[in-house]
RNA sequence: GGUCGAGUAGCUCAGUCGGCAGAGCACACGCCUGAAAAGCGUGGGGUCACCGGAUCGACGCCGGUCUCGACCA
């Protein structure tokens, strides 16, 4: 029988994944599928606040490293990765933890969804009219050919104006015919449990993390990294492109980290405004001690699961 | 003690000739199916340091007070 898996999420910093140590420290069944889009690059380590190589060898670990940091990643990537760790965690008779700070990734997982394919030359084509034309004008196209789509995105939000029409036009298939889209909400068989946190003090625990983060080598990690080529996606991790900046000669090294804090809080508000809309996940007040204060609750759902 | 400069949103600062108080950032709220730690939108915030004066009308002009900075002594 398949044990339905259990989700922790939660904002950056707000102790999720020692909630998840903590979970499997009681279960030997446990194993982790970590739900992140900067902790699948290989070489980037301290700035993504990676499990260490302790905890990974004491409770086993999916999802990490999964291709060096100069390759792209996106969602479809990370949903395959994904689902093949939950099978095999399924085969050995293992219970799946999700710990997932990264909210499409987690939705490509709890909510399966056929994402278009790609069409690169018809790309091409619209980023040079973006330049040319404005992103206005290509959401006007994008709404006299697939008028649910472009309802659904601003008409200056040219990234995603180009996506629609790259798959509308590329593939002869209306964007808005692939799926009801990340606001539906249907029933699932994950139960998913929230860590939330009043801001100011998970702001604390986000500034204490990037001093500590910096006194253990980031910089050093950074100019390792600096020293070849890097992926578009890898590069715009939060802590990564603030140091490139900085060791660029851009702006000073104090300068970067505030730059880093302010931004990672920032990231840390999108998350929980992507995770609040979703109606099925519990959420879990902490105010001082997250393995302390969300275990009790997790346990409480373990047992009735079983 | 003297001279000069500054004081306007949480922060950094614009504000022309006296005529409805502004920007960027921050913050709050929302959107987004192959970049998601990415991208896009919305808007709540003011005793214009303080007191008085002239004026139909003052952030602005006049007088005074306070605070900060630079220089002089």
């Amino acid at each position: 029988m398949i044990i339905d898996p259990l989700v922790i999420l939660g904002p950056t910093a707000s102790g999720k994944s020692d909630v998840a140590m903590a979970l499997a420290d009681v279960h030997d069944e446990v194993e982790l599928v970590v739900v992140d889009a900067m902790q699948v690059y290989r070489r980037m380590n301290i700035g993504t606040a990676k499990p260490s190589m302790a905890d990974r060898s004491a409770v086993p670990h999916h999802c990490l490293d999964l291709v060096d940091a100069t390759h792209d990643f996106t969602v479809t990537d990370f949903a395959a990765a994904a689902s093949q760790s939950l099978l095999g965690i399924a085969d050995r008779h293992g219970r799946a933890v999700l710990v997932a700070g990264t909210g499409l990734y987690l939705r490509s997982i709890t909510d399966p969804m056929e994402v278009p394919g790609r069409w690169p030359e018809v790309r091409a084509d619209l980023e040079a009219r973006i330049d040319s034309e404005g992103a206005a004008a290509l959401h006007r196209q994008l709404a006299s050919l697939d008028l649910a789509a472009a309802a659904k995105m601003e008409p200056s939000n040219a990234r995603r104006i180009v996506r629609a029409l790259e798959v509308t036009i590329g593939g002869g298939r209306l964007f808005s015919s692939f799926g009801p889209g990340v606001d539906t909400y249907p029933p699932i068989r994950f139960d998913q449990f929230g860590l939330r946190w009043p801001r100011p003090e998970l702001a604390r625990r986000i500034a204490d993390r990037v001093h500590r983060m910096i006194e253990t080598g980031l910089v050093a990690e950074v100019e390792a990294l600096a020293h070849g080529p890097i992926s578009r996606t890898a590069r715009q991790a939060l802590g990564y492109k603030e140091m490139f900046d900085h060791l660029d000669g851009r702006c000073s090294l104090d300068a970067a980290i505030e730059t880093t804090i302010t931004r990672t809080r920032q990231f840390a508000v999108r998350q929980e405004r992507w995770f609040r809309r979703d109606p099925r996940i519990r959420w879990i007040d902490i105010d001082n001690d997250p393995v302390a204060e969300a275990l009790p609750v997790l346990e409480r759902a373990w047992r009735n699961s079983n």
